[in-house]
DNA sequence: TGTGAAAATTGTAACAT
DNA sequence: ATGTTACAATTTTCACA
């Protein structure tokens, strides 16, 4: 018998291998590879390549595949970075900013970052009035916010990642 | 299998109906939901549920699947945005800087962006040191990176996205 | 178009190395 | 821990309402 085996860990350290590596990159390109395209390029067997999927998936490494849009082809071809910045900082009040800005329809990713600004907000939207909509009646609305700039985005690219190579 | 027809369609606008958004809305939550609890959800035929994933993906609503990584779990706990602006702004050096951003190892989006900066770098990194160096070895060190300002990035969330509803 | 039942591919589990 | 085989589940294809 061999010796022991990994709990369900949380997402603090993992020791990955070439294949693990491997994997994780064949995923990030295509979540929808098929297990056994996985294991040709990561050169191993299949049986393999779905226990290390498995392993890694429960180790908390590799967390979610998802379905990525074109903004574009879903009429919103206006991108924009909105810096907010807040007046108070009231704990429960910043959560509760934060979780409607996340709720936002035309928003994608928010930042809740230190420093000048306290929230980014990268959001798609139809176009310039959409935009000023969206700031005016869902952003600038809240009490908390004193302030909000916003820079166009003439491009977004995903990085290679967080894998080494 | 042969006849593709015409062509590969652009990016523009797609008419949507309530199947597609269903399908989108749940392919963005799982991506490797099956086909048949797609069908399930979105309330049609199984055959009927393949045929529109595959519809969207050439018409270019569907863009990619991918696997998303912890970058905790992957020893990169800190995440910063990285303000760079630059002091010349040739097409093609913009271009040639882009692409060398994109490729740094922890670097997870890069946005080109107008306005006060030029471009917004999202980075995951081991720690304070990494990022040092990230900055100093492979940011400020071109010539044309006038400026850089790092804010620290307490936590990020993705949005709802691009749907309705 | 959308549907339902076939064949073809793929994922999963048990077993051997 | 990896590889191989057999079996179940799934995707895909095609004829039809």
């Amino acid at each position: 018998m061999a010796g022991e085996r990994p709990k369900k860990t949380q997402p603090h350290q993992a020791a990955l291998d070439g294949t693990d590596l491997a994997i994780l990159a064949a995923l990030t390109e295509d979540g929808r590879m098929t297990n056994a395209a996985l294991a040709a390029r990561a050169g191993v067997a299949e049986s393999t390549c779905a226990y290390r999927v498995r392993a890694l998936r429960e180790a908390g490494v590799l967390t979610a595949v998802r379905a990525h849009l074109s903004p574009e082809a879903l009429g919103r071809p206006l991108h924009a970075i909105i810096k907010v910045r807040l007046g108070s900082h009231s704990r429960e009040l910043v959560h509760h900013l934060y979780d409607r800005l996340v709720a936002l329809p035309g928003v994608l990713t928010v930042f809740h970052v230190g420093g000048d600004d306290d929230f980014l907000l990268h959001v798609a939207v139809a176009g310039p009035e959409a935009l000023r909509d969206l700031i005016l009646e869902h952003v600038t609305v809240h009490p908390m916010v004193r302030q909000t700039e916003t820079q166009l985005v003439f491009e977004v690219r995903e990085g290679r990642g967080l894998l080494p190579g």
